[in-house]
DNA sequence: TTGTACGCGTTATCAC
DNA sequence: GTGATAACGCGTACAA
């Protein structure tokens, strides 16, 4: 029963031509009879055959496949980018191929690896926190220098040659820090990871510096830096503890929308007594009660954006070395956790 | 610069030896001399030298990738699902293709097609709402009838012959139904979708069973059966505003904290004046407000079980035909938008 | 101990 | 108009 896959062979044998002729029929081949042609391709249909992808990618040094290597897959944001790419991609006729670093340098290494001999053709990429916290990027580095397009996307580093696709995290920071300001919020706190992460240095300096363009000084209390993206509840809940403020900046939409619970366990009034915007506009920005106002990061059209530029590089046959950097400007989505 | 990868007939040409000789070499076999097994080694190792996998693949006719179809990635639940496919795939080295039907059944032919020509050893997938609706199964007829190992999640169809794993949905409904009766509620809803997505019609069951087996009649207006796992904030509006209820049991989670928001709205405390249950335990439920008591579906072991059935059919060599289907224990995980 | 030949499935080139 | 041959990169049975 077990009918598998039918090869050009197969239909040269029973047809009683030869390899190639079968292949030049499937093609419509000027130079092959309409008799044959029409023979061979009605008993492909039948038959249902489909050329073997491994062959062509073996023979086309092609194989129509984009690597994926990002940190999580949880987190909201790098959801909605791996479906951005998946959506040119596929309209472009790529699959793509997802693996997880887990915020870890050597996964994100091995699944490189894996990756670069001949599985794919060109990475589309986020770092983990660990390899900008080592800022080891020789992996990027090796596989650049074999040739093989990268696009780096969200946590990139200007250390190796690729183009690349961020949004402006200053800018946002800076305007979400401004319109808590505007309401006149006088101790707007920031929750956010340490600086290694180059978008938690961005929106750091974002908040710095909407404060300062302000006339009001930075205070060291009213930062909290966690090690990583991870949910930390009990540092959370101590900084609140400890921390007097009436407005809060966070650096994604899960600290955020933990704030707005932690805030009215402790009798605030959100937003009348304490306002709060966080990162990313996920689900739970949605959700949340009361609705959350973030910064978007349109992380969907940063995954179309990625998935462009890698394919245009791929089939670009002139290999002229230019890359370039492609910044999307933030949205400050407007809800109810700040008064508007 | 472009030193691009260099393979077993480079490494021959620069030592002056066959192609078979690199090759035994590098596998340290017997019949080569330790002189030229050592030279070879170091100049693999020196030139970073890695077997291209889309040749071994055609050689060995296995991808070592698995093709992972789903409706959608945005729902929490089938993110969990493709972690712990990936965690349990990585581990034993393969690489997993996710392409996304978006619930459309045209979607879900077109991705099986371009994979199932040789580009994985096997599938694992949950089935669009279109083809639950349309129940034509052909496409997944014919790749198993190719030999092409399949295992069905979640969305399953007992008109396949294949592995299978699931959750006890109709328990999950009933276990929850029961919690909300035991509450003393007396008008417990149901926010579902419409009976062709197998999912919901084994939750209806539960649901309907649990009403009936306390001695309740089940009646119409408590349920909404909405067209599709689409959010439609319209509906659910209406469905309140037309409705005495004291409970509602939702399909997800989504439903079910927007629920709780509009019952906020309408002056309810929740969980005192109504509680809600959802299906997924997923982000939304734990960061809600407040937090939502929902039947946990074990996404990500159920992600590694597919794994494991799919990796253990396509290594085995014997093709019995013997195909089980797993069903996962849900659990009640109790918050606070029950009383407990 | 090393090398030759062949095959995986496809296509491009060249010969008949 | 059709077919043989080589090539993509690798591994292996067999020959030397």
């Amino acid at each position: 029963m077990l009918k598998s896959k039918i090869t050009l062979k197969d239909i040269a044998r029973e047809l009683e031509v030869s390899v190639s002729t079968v292949s030049k029929a499937l093609k419509n081949s000027e130079e092959i009879s309409r008799d044959t042609k029409e023979k061979v391709q009605a008993f492909a249909r039948l038959y249902n055959y489909k050329p073997n992808n491994i062959a062509i990618s073996l023979k086309n040094k092609r194989t129509k496949n984009i690597g994926v290597v990002i940190p999580d897959i949880v987190h909201y944001f790098f959801n909605t980018v791996v479906r951005g790419i998946e959506k040119y991609a596929n309209a472009k006729g790529y699959n793509v191929i997802v693996c997880l670093s887990e915020e870890s340098f050597d996964k994100e290494v091995i699944n490189m690896e894996m990756l670069a001999n001949g599985s794919i053709d060109g990475f589309i990429m986020s770092l983990s926190s660990e390899t900008q916290a080592k800022k080891d990027y020789n992996h990027l580095k090796e596989v650049t220098q074999q040739g093989i397009p990268v696009v780096l996307f969200d946590r990139i580093t200007n250390e190796v040659d690729c183009d690349k696709v961020v949004i402006d995290d200053q800018l946002g920071a800076y305007t979400a820090t401004q319109k808590l300001l505007q309401q006149g919020r006088k101790r707007v706190a920031l929750i956010t990871t340490d600086d290694y992460l180059s978008v938690a240095k961005s929106r750091t300096e974002g908040y710095t510096k909407a404060l300062l363009d302000a006339g009001i000084p930075v205070r060291d209390e009213l930062i909290l830096k966690l090690p990583t993206m991870e949910m930390d509840e009990e540092a959370i809940r101590d900084f609140f503890n400890n921390t007097d403020m009436d407005a809060i900046l966070c650096v994604n939409e899960i600290f955020a929308v933990f704030s707005i619970r932690i805030a009215m366990e402790k009798g605030f009034k959100v937003p009348e007594d304490i306002s709060i915007i966080g990162f990313t506009d996920g689900m739970l920005a949605k959700y949340a009660n009361p609705s959350l106002t973030v910064v978007a990061q349109h992380g969907e059209r940063m995954g179309e954006i990625s998935a462009k530029m890698l394919i245009d590089k791929v089939e670009d046959e002139s290999d002229e070395e230019i890359f370039q950097t492609k910044i999307l400007e933030p949205t400050l989505v407007l809800r109810d956790s700040t008064i508007n």
